[in-house]
DNA sequence: AATGAATGAGTCTTCATTCAT
DNA sequence: AATGAATGAAGACTCATTCAT
């Protein structure tokens, strides 16, 4: 077992454990020594390398974030430029795998309470907040006036973030393609 | 000091040292002597009110479900059998006071994270879920078909949740205007 | 068992306990499981009189102070106004039981060396420091001039704690009789 | 890199690194990391050179033991011998840099303190403790009888441990100058 | 020679719960 | 009805040590 440039893996592994434990436990429940177990390293080692529990979750977040950020852009990679095709990658992007996992859901929810309290997590969802809306917003303002495209955006990420919260508390799996034909029909009457 | 009857008194004395405790702290800090010191009682009451902390969040919950529930009928009873009107009823009840305090908000996020790994949470959230479902989708039947209210219905739940959502999560007060705004506009789109 | 107004006597338990372990295991291994043993209580107890480890180490070192205060006032109470009677008497009173117990020797080394770096303890100490010199010199100044009274308690201050710390530091139990001697010469001198 | 010879470098290296941590941080909380950090080098050579913390702090320990040996032996050369002249010598290399630094004390300090729980230590710090003794006591012996000597002894060794210990818990640094006066003084007084 | 990855025991603290009064 | 004393498990974190490289 190698013993130096550990640090990447070791990183990764104990983000994925720490996902897979929030998804079974709840955020509550989702100790060190849980998360350590899943990863198969002893709790020491979550210090080592996050300096505490509390990094370890932001980097988590922080991970979370960029696969969203990177859905999102992949789809939005294979679209041209007209707006109501871009505006719908930006929702495919956001009910696509690993997103809409029930797993990945129950993180974000458990995030995002968490959140509320604690500093670090909420500047982090600010930020995801905000690039939502800017990003949609964006695209809105090729058709439609400031006014209209602060709505019209408004209004899409509502509906983004709703049918996602639904989904996260649901009990079954979630089927994305309710959600992307709702926002698809929503971004048409927008841009109509 | 009344030795007989206390038992409402108590019990709702809890409860909004509940919502006070989670309100300023977060869940995961309301501590049962944080919110017995909020209460101004000793700890130990509220397992004999509650049997237990799990007793008294839920008893909580079910306070704001409630409550939830007076809002939406007292605006519901004010318009007349209109599906336009009464939807708009439903949509100002989920926005009006206390529900869009920013308490009330940070509440009901941090429940819903926990029911996702608390059955007796679950279900209470489970209920208030459907009963927003079912009472659009039953308003909007009066007008369309079975499929398309149902779409209608599940568009509209989700604006709700997703303008709850996002207001909870942003840092200043919430203006109900806007979202109000949107969604009887969606209404509007819905019932054409 | 009574369970109410424990207060006094829990906290004074506590504080023997302490004494009991820091004596035994010295200042390092004194931890609150082993506090806690001694005192036949359990680890929470701490918290909930002392607020935590901290408060019952300080609470400890005052108590310390309090015995060495009662020791030299007792024994000055005894002995007339004449300035030789009167610091013998503070001599006496810091070399009697309980202060040349081995026992309170070694937990007030480790006291004070622990002092060095947590502010609580050192101002305690300080106080005890000062007290011990301006003591000594109001006496001195009854019949030595101010510069001189300040020399001689510098000196007779310095005697007193240097028996006290070899006291401390050497194996065998203490025999309080041949620093009280050389003490009592020293203050002949000084006063001659 | 060198490879070989490394030896005497990094050993000094460590215990110059000891020093700093316990009198920055006192000797709870100099950890072997912190230690490594100050020096410059991983933990896990203090383990290579010095088999463990406890290893390290010994040769520390015995390291101020040998500078304050030079200290006393440096200023005793430069005397005759007349024994009044040698006790000064000696009180004298007591008081000198390094040994007033308030690092030194302070480090003193933790290592006496915690020599009363550990038999390596305790060992090392009663060589010092009797060679002072002794040291005094054959000087005075030049001049007075057994008994008077080691009457001396005592109380000369008191007044120099003690003004180092004032000058340990004292807050600001310090003026050598009045315990060598005092000393002094004591000295004469019992060679008279 | 030197690193730093990894361990796991140990520390303090917090907490929900129980219970005698 | 109400208190608050007491428990003990569980939490995060620290640390000296070991060891593969």
């Amino acid at each position: 077992m190698p013993k130096v440039g550990m640090q990447p893996i070791r990183r990764q592994q104990l983000i994925d454990a720490t996902l897979a434990a929030v998804n079974e436990l709840g955020f509550a429940e989702a100790s060190i020594s849980q998360i350590a177990q899943r990863a198969g390293v002893s709790t020491g080692i979550i210090s080592h390398y996050f300096q505490g529990k509390n990094g370890l979750i932001e980097a988590t977040m922080r991970y979370l974030l960029q696969q969203l950020g990177k859905s999102v852009a992949e789809i939005k990679s294979q679209v041209n430029d007209a707006p109501e095709q871009r505006l719908l990658a930006i929702v495919r992007g956001n009910f696509t795998a690993p997103q809409t996992d029930k797993a990945a859901m129950k993180v974000w929810l458990a995030f995002w309470a968490s959140s509320l309290h604690q500093p670090d997590l909420h500047r982090l969802q600010q930020i995801n907040h905000y690039r939502l809306h800017s990003n949609l917003k964006y695209e809105f303002m090729k058709k439609l006036s400031k006014d209209q495209a602060e709505k019209a955006a408004q209004g899409l990420a509502a509906l983004i973030d709703g049918f996602w919260l639904r989904g996260a508390l649901v009990s079954g799996e979630i089927d994305p393609e309710l959600p992307i034909e709702l926002c698809s029909e929503y971004i048409r009457q927008q841009l109509k």
